[in-house]
Formats: C-alpha cells, sequence, structure tokens
DNA sequence: GACCCACAGTGAAACGTTGCAATAGTGGGT
DNA sequence: ACCCACTATTGCAACGTTTCACTGTGGGTC
C-alpha cells in the first residue's frame, strides 16, 4: 500500500513517523515543542509532512487535552449588523491564536438559546460569549460551573459573577441629548422603543440627564413618544406626535439609525426641514446614515472593538490563573453631520461640542471597572 | 467522593453508568440507539443524565466516528450583509441537523484563505462552504481528496468539479436593464465596477442581453461608466459621467446600491429629478433601500435562501453515496419602487413589466443544472 | 578507563466515545 | 429437563494525539 496515493483516508502521526522513520512521539515533538528535536530529524520530519500534507486531527488533540481550540458565539441573530462586526472583532483576536470561531443565532429565545448552548457544550470550547436571550443567567452561571467559560456580551452581569462588554448606553443617550442642547435647543423630544428593552432605558436615562445638566427640567424639556418598534415605519409614525408636541421640540433623539430615518421621511413629507427647522440625532451609525440626505448625526457604538476585547478578555480568563471577572465598559462617540444644527428661533449661545466630525477613528476603551471574583 | 458535587470537572459516559448502575456500553446505547434498550433502563440512565447534566464530548464522539459535527463557511468577509444571510441560511439549515457553523473571514486574500482552511481542516469539519478567494481552486481540489468536501458559494466551479451555489448575475442585470428598456427608455448607462470581477463583467452581460432582446444595439444604447470602486462616493463621481452622456441617457443601471445612492445623492446635487428626468435602477436590495428618498428599485438576491441552498448540498453529498456534483442556480428579483417611471420623452410604448412590486417573498430556484461528478 | 551528564529519541498509557462480538437472562416449545 | 431463539447488557478494542518515564549514545572529567 502506498502511503504516498492522496486518497480520501486521513493521514495520521503515524503515517508521518513511519516514514521518517521516526517514533510517534518525535513526531509529536516536533509539532509541539520543536526546540527539543535535533534540527536534522526536525527537518526530515517537516519535509515528509510537507509531502504528505499532513494535518492535525483536532478531535484527538482535543480529547487528550480536555479542551478544544474553538470558542463559540452565541448572538440573537448572527445577520444583524450590530453583531456582525462584533463577530469579525472576535474572529480577528481569536484567529490569531489558531482558534476557530462558532457562531449560533438564539433569535432572542430562551428555548433555542439553550439549544445552542447545548450543541457548543459538546463541542467543549474554551468559552462561550453570549448575548444572553433571557433575564436570567442562572444557566449561564451553571454552564460555568461545569468548566465553560462565559462572557457577556453588550450586557453586564450581576455582581461580576461574568466577564462583560458592553457599550455605555446611558453615556450615548446623553451624548445625543447634550449634542442638541448645546447647539441652543431647549426643548427635544425623544422617539424610544419600549423601556423594557435595556438598550432603551438607558438610551432614555441618559437623554434626561444631559437635559439636567444643560439645566432644565427632564419632564418639560424632553418629549418622549415612545413607539412600539424602533423601525422605519415607527418613525415615520412617531413624526406626527412630535410636531404636535407643545412647546413643539426643536429637536429629537431617536433610539436607533432606522427610526430616524423614518423620522426624517415623515418630516420631509410634512413639509418641515431638515436641520433648519428642526434637529435629528440616531443612534447607531449604521452604514447608510452618512449616506442620507441631510446626512444623519448619530452615535456610534465600537461594535467591532466590543467583539475584540471580549475575545480578549476570554483569552484573559484563560491564560491567567488569577483572574478576577472584568466589566469593561466602552464609551459610545457622536458623529456630527448634517441632520443637526443650532436651533432656528434664537442665537445658539453656544457652540456645537462637536465631539468627532468624521467617522474613521475606532472608539477607545475609556472605562474599566473591576470587580471581585 | 460524592459525585452528584457540581465541578469542573468534566462528567463522562463512565460517571453515568456507575451511578446508573450500568456498563458504558448501554450508556452509549442509550445515547446512540435508545430503541435497543430496554424502557426501565433508558429511563434511569437517561435520568441520571439529567440529574448529572451530562454532556457527550464531541471530541471523543469524533475521534471514534472520523468525523465531527461542523461545517465551515469561509467568506470574504463575515461581517458583510451578502455574506451574513447567507451564513443565517445555512446556520438554519446545519442546526436541525446538529451541527455547528464554524466561521472565518479570508478579506479575499488567497493567502488568509489558506489559513483558515488550515484550521479548518484540523477539524475535521463535514465539509466547507466557500466563497474562493483566489480564481485557481488547485488547493480546493486537493482538498476534497483529502477527504474534506467542498461547496462552492456564489461561484461555480470548472467542469462540474464542486457542488455549487450562486445567483445568476447576468440575468440580474438583464432584470435590471430589461425594466428600463420596457419602460420606453432607449439609452442607459450603467455605472459598473472593475470587470475583472465576475459579477460585474456577469451583469455587464445581462444589460447588454437585455438591450439586444429590446431590439438595441447594446453598444449604442448603452454607456458603460465604469468606477474604480462600487461605492457610494464611486457612483457620486460618475454622475457627471453619465449626464455628460450624448445622447444623454434617461436611466442608469447601477451594479449595487450603494454606487447608486451616491447616484442619486450626485443626481439631486445636479438638480436632476430622479425619476421625473431620469430613473435609477440598483443591486443587491440590502435594506435601505426601500427607504431613500425615492426608494430605490433594485435586483433582489436571494441571499438567505442561496446558504441554506449550499447547506442542503452539503448535507446531500455527505448522506448520498451516489452523489454527484450539481450546480444550483437560482434567480435574482427586481424589485420596482419609484426611482425608476416610464421614460419622459415620450409616452411610454410598454407597460412596467413590474416582477415583483413588494418584497417580502424569498426567491425561488429556477435552475438546476446537472454535470458529471 | 570508569563514571556521569546531557541530549535525542522511544514506547506505552491515557483522554471519552463507539461498535462489535460475546455473554447473560428469559421464556417457549419439545 | 433440555435446547433454541431472542433480547438486553457487557467488556474490550479501537480512534489519533500528547505526555512522561525511560533507553541509548557520545563526550567530557577525574
Amino acid at each position: 500500500m502506498d502511503v504516498t496515493a492522496a486518497g480520501p483516508r486521513r493521514l495520521t502521526i503515524r503515517n508521518v513517523a513511519e516514514r521518517a522513520q521516526v517514533s510517534l512521539g518525535t513526531v509529536s515533538n516536533v509539532l509541539n515543542r520543536p526546540e527539543m528535536v535535533a534540527p536534522a530529524t526536525r527537518a526530515r520530519v517537516r519535509a515528509v509532512m510537507d509531502e504528505l500534507g499532513f494535518v492535525r486531527n483536532t478531535a484527538a488533540h482535543q480529547l487528550r487535552m480536555g479542551n478544544s481550540r474553538s470558542v463559540s458565539v452565541v448572538v440573537h441573530d448572527v445577520s444583524n449588523s450590530f453583531f456582525t462586526e462584533a463577530i469579525r472583532g472576535i474572529e480577528d483576536v481569536t484567529n490569531d491564536n489558531g482558534y476557530v470561531v462558532i457562531v449560533s443565532s438564539s433569535d432572542a429565545s430562551a428555548e433555542r438559546e439553550k439549544r445552542c448552548l447545548r450543541l457548543v457544550e459538546e463541542q467543549r470550547v474554551l468559552g462561550v460569549i453570549i448575548t444572553p436571550a433571557d433575564k436570567d443567567l442562572g444557566h449561564l452561571v451553571r454552564l460555568q460551573e461545569h468548566g465553560t467559560r462565559v462572557i457577556l456580551l453588550d450586557r453586564h452581569g450581576p455582581g461580576g459573577g461574568f466577564c462583560s462588554v458592553a457599550v455605555d448606553d446611558v453615556r450615548g443617550g446623553e451624548l445625543a441629548a447634550a449634542h442638541l442642547f448645546s447647539q441652543g435647543h431647549r426643548r427635544i423630544a425623544m422617539v424610544n422603543g419600549p423601556t423594557e428593552i435595556r438598550q432603551c432605558a438607558d438610551r432614555r436615562r441618559g437623554v434626561r440627564r444631559a437635559a439636567r445638566r444643560a439645566g432644565f427640567d427632564p419632564d418639560t424639556a424632553i418629549l418622549d413618544v415612545p413607539v412600539a418598534a424602533l423601525s422605519a415605519a415607527g418613525g415615520q409614525g412617531a413624526v406626527a406626535r412630535v410636531l404636535a408636541g407643545s412647546p413643539a421640540p426643536t429637536g429629537v433623539v431617536c433610539a436607533n439609525d432606522m427610526a430616524a430615518m423614518g423620522v426624517l421621511r415623515g418630516l420631509r413629507e410634512a413639509g418641515v426641514r431638515v436641520p433648519d427647522d428642526i434637529s435629528v440625532v440616531g443612534y447607531d451609525d449604521i452604514d447608510f446614515a452618512a449616506m442620507l440626505s441631510p446626512s444623519l448625526t448619530s452615535v456610534r457604538q465600537p461594535k467591532y472593538e466590543l467583539g475584540a476585547s471580549a475575545a480578549r478578555l476570554l483569552l484573559e480568563e484563560v491564560s491567567d490563573a488569577t483572574h478576577t471577572h472584568r466589566e469593561v465598559r466602552f464609551d459610545p462617540e457622536l458623529v456630527v453631520r448634517s441632520s443637526s444644527a443650532p436651533a432656528s428661533d434664537r442665537t445658539a449661545s453656544a457652540k456645537p461640542d462637536s465631539v468627532s466630525t468624521n467617522g474613521t477613528s475606532r472608539s477607545r476603551r475609556t472605562g474599566v471597572s473591576r470587580t471581585g471574583a
């Protein structure tokens, strides 16, 4: 039987050993501790590997070592752009370390999430980076107790039980509203989704905080315009309520860009000019925010960095025995474009405090809080 | 030592066996061939598994069985929306069968792709669904010979050496242009990327075919406006050349929606009305096409179905011994919105042949060609 | 020349699962 | 009472890798 014949039969370390006239152990050493095998032997073994096209069998490796060279990512939907950029960040960090990324979508359903986690636990992954579907994190605690490391993505855990990475949504809401207040606006509307959603609640809190810090009473400076869904349709439908506000707001903060697009469209149909008559600020800075007309001022989240940072946290938790769980918080960034301008009914007393005027830089981490293990 | 103590020590089939007072083989049977173990025993073993929280170790399973329960997807960029929707399709199909999806980005670099494939080959995945970075498919042929099944995504292979799934870009270009011709347009511009890119070349061929089928000479009916990059900036920069055409085109087909957005913006700045003065058709039907003003007529690709179909092909190749490679071709779909209208300088002779006026249906597969193994 | 060392390479056991051949158990028929 | 057919269960040998205690083998030292 000719070993060199390329066939579907998988090559093993043993084939390499035979052909290179060494023992199994030596081949393994070439693979894992090359410095301890003589240069000549090492070269010979390597040559045979290339010749045969040998690829190490990870299953056996894993079995022996106890854990696999893969990390798992479980998010609501792998086709959602927020997550895909984060996934790309995770991929870039982990690939450098020879890990492979397994993705699954939970569709924000606790049951689907459980299925994903089971599949993933079978794989004995190094750890799982997850955006939990459920408020209750009990099953994640159990997972961790069984030896699978868990990193929370876009969510902080209770009492430092997990490492986690999230963007500060309160700060984001504050940035958006502070921008408008600093431009001389005195009353603004907030088009927001259901406050049961943590992000929506946080962004609203930020907007109110901005009002207070600007010296206004949130209850009068801010007109809440809740919508059932943060979609373009939802935003468009909210316009009538925004315009009916009394006194009429001169600015609108939207809890995401889709809603902002709807608002822009609704305003255009109503004959209201942006930013001349009213300013609009979005949230997320999706690709198309810059391309709308007027181009949309928006709050950008460091999605890629979020993922990359989660991955780094996971690697750290694996390698560092003295690891204590950390909660990393990222600051979002305001990208000012042409949908926002000084309030029209008065000379703006303050100059715009434009935090960032173009958007190529990736946000840096600004706050790291440390909690006990 | 108390077995029930939840600890980081991983549970094995042996722990279950001891506690349920049966042999290893029986536990294995419960897992893999439950019908051949007596109901009472089966129930007892299952109870112990639940109690202990046993999760089968895939590494050992794989090692024994020879292949893993995972499929790999290698695309240019996992954060690109074309691919993410396809990945979601792959995920949905494979998860149902207990497989897990490993993703990697090649960044369209042959070298990065090779690294990804190596990592993935180590995993002994069931197969890899790949959008090749390179024209040369030699390494994929070798991969296949070594036993990893390969499915091409968004690309067809030469001579039926691979199963593949792709959208018919020629047809897509034809749909876009035929729509305009049927609306009475007689001269249209095509804003296209480099024709070295297969998609760009194909879409151009389709546009020219539409001209011929409408009874025009492609060389006079179509104004080629090449741009270096199919981006919004590229599209915007192309507007001057479109308008300078003589005779002036009354319609523009863009090779993607980003370019179309740029064209729309450029036209607005030039004071040209859409669709009154000129019609614009995009390609891809990205989320935001519907939200632009005017909303963009565009060619939609069945991205989700593309991925799902690739996954099905892979599963079929695995299970069916008599499998012969197939090339599945999907037809794109024209979504007519308000950026296109009958040509203005004449009463349109033909009514719009609106292929589809809203966009909720997923394209169906229309052509399946079969080739030898 | 005996002794010890460092170094290169070896061989076997283990990781957790599966599949198979063998064994024990159970009635039923003769 | 005996054998047979049949099912339920068992025990063991793989799967391919890594680790670790071990064996050779020269060279240097006293």
